[in-house]
DNA sequence: GCAATAGTGTCTATTAGACAATATTTC
DNA sequence: GAAATATTGTCTAATAGACACTATTGC
């Protein structure tokens, strides 16, 4: 016999859990880089994974993502448009992973969020994790097109898969928003920035275009005054974020 | 005492229900109109809603969307870049609503989906909903900057909210992707396909312009041959949806 | 004829991108 | 001085948007 569930009564429904995942991405050493951390127990014990966990009964999805940000990296995390000036990293959903194979034990739907932070010092191993450690993203994607190429470190469950994701929406929203200065300190230069995008799009910009682009563009950048020798050569003027969130015109991501 | 829980152990986990919430837009009579259902229990008994209705135990979040697409209106869903000729409905993951006061029942988290489909036939009322309407959205979202105003129909739940994420991501999608035929038939004249970008974005285009711009877009619009005079004066190319998902240049949304 | 919609052509202001030249530091 | 990076300027090809004009239907 089946039994047809109304289809609003809460009472009856299919037991699921619900958990977050990160994907943290940062810029380090010209090269875009996500955080894993070491699985220590079965399915997948000993593989890379994506740091996450269960959301708890009475907290919302957003703020189950900013406590484990805050727990495996000690990130603090400040959501959308909050937090201009960047004390802590940029916090958005992404997407949401339900399929009813992709963990082994059961039935578990995941609300992935994308993280973007400054370079940091080495992570903390955060909780039980065993480890933790910032790698290019290519080391878990493979994102070279010889399709017989393995990743180096494979990650458990579907994390490449929003994994992928989340760098394709970071490559795309830095050309239309300002948040590519979410991967920048504080105060940081015009080179800087550049090469942030350098590294998120893996492409080499004429730096005297962008420097023209950037500083011309409403509400992007403002100057603080300071200048910095940290890169060699002629110093130059420090920045912080505007306040513009969209960016008009947007910058142009080459060769498409 | 407080228990912690393992952050990977399924077996200890609060209970949560899964939904999916659909936001379904069309564009009739010159207007984006959203799919609403009239509920028949409480909570909200009476109120207007976004079709929707729990994800089951085997079942993918997307096969649940295109479920409850079905049975709320008869059309088959195709997900994403498979079929670009349209025998079915446009349908996306928007995002995931979990506040957990967001159902006075119970913890629900619900995966929203954005359908995007061709003018249709009046909504045949699924399964128990007492009725179903198309509304154009502003009488569901009061678009409108007069802060005092009320919207016409509020609707039950967070899903005023759901219903404006969706409304805003089809307007901008449409900028950037061929997506604004997926509101059209399956053979359509370009002066309908600037009747959806006019209606979506509620700004007026020139034609001549336009006309240019999307017949000159690679990939964008192939022409079938055929004419029709169905919106009177001159006979125009009838076209269907080319290949590219990915538009470039892109549409620009005027007055931004 | 008039009204309506479709489609082409042309002009102009703006812009993206190439790249020359200059400025200011460290070594 | 050489090398590195920053910053400004100039040129050119492409483009967005305004809008004149022609084409083809129904009435």
């Amino acid at each position: 016999m089946i039994t047809v569930m109304s289809p609003y009564d809460p009472s009856a429904f299919p037991p699921f859990a619900v958990t977050v995942d990160l994907v943290v991405l940062t810029v380090r050493r010209h090269a875009l880089c996500a955080l894993a951390v070491r699985r220590g127990e079965p399915p997948f014990q000993g593989r890379w994974a994506l740091p996450g966990g269960f959301v708890r009964g009475d907290e919302d999805l957003e703020a189950a993502a900013a406590r484990e940000l805050v727990e495996e990296t000690g990130l603090s995390a400040e959501a959308g448009a909050a937090d201009p000036q960047g004390k802590g990293a940029h916090l958005e959903q992404l997407a949401t992973y339900g399929d009813p194979e992709r963990d082994p034990r059961m039935r578990v739907v995941s609300v992935a969020h994308l993280v973007l932070a400054p370079d940091l010092p080495a992570p903390r191993a955060g909780g039980d994790a065993h480890s933790a450690r910032w790698a290019p993203v290519e080391d878990f994607l493979d994102l070279t097109s010889a399709p017989e190429e393995e990743p180096a470190a494979p990650l458990a469950f579907d994390h490449a898969r929003i994994l992928a994701d989340g760098v394709e929406r970071a490559r795309s929203k830095i050309e239309y928003s300002s948040l590519a200065t979410a991967f920048c300190p504080p105060e940081f230069t015009v080179g800087e920035l550049r090469r942030v995008y350098e590294a998120v799009w893996g492409v080499v910009l004429d730096p005297r275009n962008f420097h023209r682009k950037v500083t011309g563009t409403p509400g992007f950048l403002v100057p603080t005054g300071g200048t910095t020798t940290r890169q060699g050569g002629r110093p130059a003027q420090l920045f912080r974020a505007g306040g513009a969130t969209l960016l008009n015109p947007p910058m142009l991501r080459p060769e498409v």
